[in-house]
DNA sequence: ACCTCCGGGACCTCCCGTTGGT
DNA sequence: ACCAACGGGAGGTCCCGGAGGT
């Protein structure tokens, strides 16, 4: 008797209207509308828009083709190279149109949702700390010959990540991606 | 008889709420309150919301102590060091709660309005370059070794701290701050 | 260029809906309706439901005839009569539909509002010492012998009062009225 | 299989919440909640939340202790005084946050259910007439030498304890119980 | 009999932009 | 230019009752 559509249909109707509208951009009528779902139902399935968001967040980290940094069929710094490349044709693919959904939280809610301001930090942290392992390991095979700790050049590169999906929308030119692998490659990760 | 400070109230008000709850997260009534100004008045000075935004945003340049970067009594490299510890400043004493305004605007608005996102990237360039230059005469000083193009280190730079900014806002803590700094010219600029 | 009916025609309609329906048993919709205005309009003279049932409430003291208990040309006794037969008849008049608002109020908000509750409360205690001041007259008068406090015999009245209309709105019937008449003046009040 | 304690713990639940914040100032998801039933099973048990009022108010009868009133070893102004301060005691246990559910319910829903009003006025008139059975035996027993008719005596004392509760309860002070208690065996059934 | 899920509709609140008198 | 008042139209939330599988 669940109908399991209706609330999964929210959360991913969800997910690409907070993605590119952002959390106070869209209404929750919006969401449900793009859902095929009726309004009325929206809360039987989530507290409210903020229960929502966290849901989304938490099903985002699923978009990042994570388990390419973890292959170990592929040298570490080949792999951190594929990763970006991978998200870089997301984000074009996508149409340059949302940037990163921690990042927009971020920059959108931090003052004003505390859950969702931490949960947006605990997501950005692993996601350093999974960059920080490839990094560390690229390090002892000789890849990257950089003696800086790799958990700061991982929150660099995410930083820098971050901020190149900002500007790259500002200025909805791909060009500006390409950029970002230069001087990663080229000079951060040496 | 236009009483001047009625515009200048408005704008500055509106600075401080976009830049800490974002475009959709405050109201005109919350800005005009803010500004002591009767919500009545704010049309006789924009047309609307969106052009109070185009308005601000130009006013946003002048926070930023952009004089540093071009004095001629400092180094390159120092100037470069100098700023971002300036705007490292200016976050901090703000407890952390705003980023940067064209960073959230870019992520809040890229998809909303098309006028907002035009102003910000042109904004974003200028700065780009504002910082290519610098790095360009540090490398003609021989302060900054690497032959990548002076433009492609000022975007990545500036890419770095608009993450930078946004992870340190999700993280409420000012060590991601310094570690921009150890990798930004312990890494990037060499 | 204030449409002073626009807030009155507002305040009339709501007493007469509060009174009727009781405060959860009207919406704001219904009152707005009632009163020719939109809705829209509302939340510029109010700041909510229970800011504008404050109100209500300071403009139902004019709806009872305080000035028939002050008139010197009666009798103490014969004015408290004439007042509880005013009272009677603003109570038939009305369809027995309505009961006292105080009353009303303090039954459904009590628990729900503080603001209400306590502005009900100093309505109803001035009301009582009003009555006590005629009650202490009236016994300076001899024309009640009882050697009971004013205050508490103008208590026990307003209570029994209260309560007739109460037992006079269940049961249909203005028989219960008259009742109170016969006891309060035929065995309270002696 | 039916589980006999749904039903039982709905109606015990409805009767707290209903006492303290009105029928219209709950709602059935707080009552089902309240009672640890599923919201769902409700409207096997009950036609709609009316149909739960009328079942409320037959079972609320049982809270007084109407056998009190009925105990021949007693004098029966004395059985009244016991029965009041029961009341009393009842009230200020439950601190002063519910009156009486009868009361309540006619200034709440005597306009808007005609069911409710009517079990409504039963069960004051059967109230009330108890109260006139003790008052007619404690006039024939000498207690009580006034020669009002009991029903008229019974009708103004439960008015007025009803309205009693109506003021101790905006002002959250059980000292008005106490005037009642003077006033009506100092004066009233004298 | 049970109960998870559903859903149309309404609730209070507030928003943005305008109007019209000063 | 000013600004109090306006108002159509959402905004998020929640409510009551029912549907439908177990």
């Amino acid at each position: 008797m669940p109908r399991p559509n209706v609330r999964e249909n929210i959360v991913e109707s969800a997910l690409d209207q907070f993605h590119r509208m952002g959390f106070n951009g869209c209404s929750v009528d919006d969401i449900t509308r793009a859902a095929g779902v009726p309004k009325g139902s929206f809360y039987n399935h989530f507290k409210g828009k903020e229960d929502l968001a966290l849901e989304v967040i938490r099903r985002y980290a699923n978009v990042a083709p994570r388990e390419l940094l973890t292959r170990k069929d592929i040298s570490p710094l080949k792999r951190l190279k594929k990763y970006f490349g991978a998200l870089t044709e997301l984000f074009t693919d996508a149409g340059y149109r949302s940037g990163c959904l921690l990042g927009n939280f971020s920059g959108e809610l931090a003052d004003h949702s505390d859950v969702v301001r931490e949960l947006v930090q605990e997501r950005l942290s692993s996601w350093a700390s999974l960059l920080a392992n490839v990094i560390a390991e690229a390090q002892e095979a000789g890849e990257i010959t950089t003696r800086l700790k790799p958990d700061l050049l991982a929150g660099f590169l995410l930083s820098a990540w971050q901020g190149t999906l900002l500007r790259a929308r500002a200025a909805k030119d791909p060009a500006i991606l390409k950029e970002f692998h230069s001087v990663a490659f080229g000079q951060l990760l040496l």
